[in-house]
DNA sequence: CATAAAACATGATAAAAATCATGTGGCTGG
DNA sequence: CCAGCCACATGATTTTTATCATGTTTTATG
């Protein structure tokens, strides 16, 4: 179990200088301060359910969150990987709907609650920060429009070598410098990568024998990761 | 050729009731007005270009356009279809970047163009506006991310059924109250799906058999809406 | 109006991916 | 510690989808 300080204030959080909030006035970071609710969750728990109201936004102090959508066949599909710094559930509460994905956490986990009425209520009073967020929003449509495309038009061994580099961006390597540092099951891969679950793990197993990875359980480390990049066949 | 009355200002625009930017303070709308310019564009022209820079906003006053990526193969995957009322442009402008997107005229459209400048001065002096932006965007990621599901777990029979939905979504029926109110290419169609032309051409011709739609040259008839819904599957 | 080009259509085939089946190893809870 | 369950793995098979080939129709153009 991971052992968590904390933070006694935004001004001493240890993402005071990475979450969209820190582009807040002063004066709000005072009062999300004032108001903000910590909390931690233990691996596999869940911070909010698709379908159920927000009632506010919760910032990632520290940890490891998978955001996903239930399929009409009830299949999961995830949809982003969060980690310290990012900011979730703003989505439903800005379009006034229920949440349409459920946030789960991947490791023990730090969390910030932020209450809809303040969270609302800076919006309409901080122009800088509300511009952030129209950024921030801006991106991940961005980003969710260029996953859309791959999806409808590359195959699944080069949406895997994809997604492979894009845990990677999100959360990195382990000190070793090859390991992802983030433990995911084959299906929870298969369905970051939208595939059926035998097909990831085949594939895993291809890009093994090729040497451009190497598995040990969980553990997944990029051998070769230029390779990764050119079997992924990106333009951008 | 459409003819088109050219808009002598905001106030009167057909539009003045639909657009986000009616949500903007009157003192604002008067700016616009002031700076706004007012182009047609025909039927296959582009309004701007991915990888272009972005020097404003356009806002459709009339007309129907599609905003398409280019994947990395070079293949079109059509991400939105736009009606009057709808603005576009303001992705890339948000996060400051190219558009990643081209915006291509469907039939004879209207447009307003706002420059940059005036676009994100009136955003971080109106928080409302801005909210109202924010909205919007909240809407297309969800969107974004239903269909990005949708790709990923749905066979093509569901997602072509799902797409001539919402096809009669955007842009409704004629005034017969069958025909679908644009004319699209079976190509189109499929870059909206995200499948091969074939395939689209093969199963459109199935419902047709089916009964469930009627092909006339580009018009295509919805005779069993209700069919149709069943054959999407949709649970929302 | 003739003609070429593009779009539509459909069958045949090949490729991709899902599903089914079976087995193994590892972890968990009694 | 053992039984049972679950994740992982891999082969066989089926289904889905793309691609290729060819013909027809529509549309655009000189």
């Amino acid at each position: 179990m991971t052992h968590f300080h904390e933070p006694t204030d935004c001004q001493s959080c240890n993402q005071r200088f990475t979450s969209v909030f820190c582009k807040a006035k002063q004066q709000f970071i005072a009062e999300i301060n004032e108001q903000k609710v910590c909390n931690v969750y233990k691996k596999g728990q869940t911070i909010f359910n698709e379908g159920s109201h927000p009632f506010g936004v919760y910032c990632i102090n520290e940890g490891k969150v998978k955001l996903s959508h239930l399929g009409d066949d009830g299949k999961e599909q995830i949809i982003r990987l969060l980690r310290g710094g990012d900011v979730l559930g703003y989505r439903a509460l800005l379009s006034g709907e229920r949440y349409s994905a459920s946030a789960i956490v991947l490791e023990d986990t730090q969390v910030c609650f932020i209450p809809k009425e303040l969270f609302i209520s800076i919006l309409k009073n901080d122009a800088g920060l509300a511009f952030e967020m129209m950024k921030l929003l801006s991106d991940e449509l961005h980003k969710a429009e260029v996953k859309l495309t791959h999806l409808a038009q590359k195959p699944i061994r080069e949406r895997l070598a994809e997604t492979l580099l894009f845990i990677k961006e999100t959360y990195g390597y382990e000190s070793d410098g090859v390991t992802l540092n983030v433990r995911l099951s084959r299906e929870e891969i298969a369905n970051l990568v939208g595939t059926a679950t035998e097909s990831t793990i085949r594939l895993l197993s291809e890009f093994k024998k090729g040497g451009m990875v190497e598995l040990e359980g969980k553990k997944i480390k990029i051998l070769r990761q230029k390779e990764l990049i050119r079997t992924a066949n990106l333009q951008d």
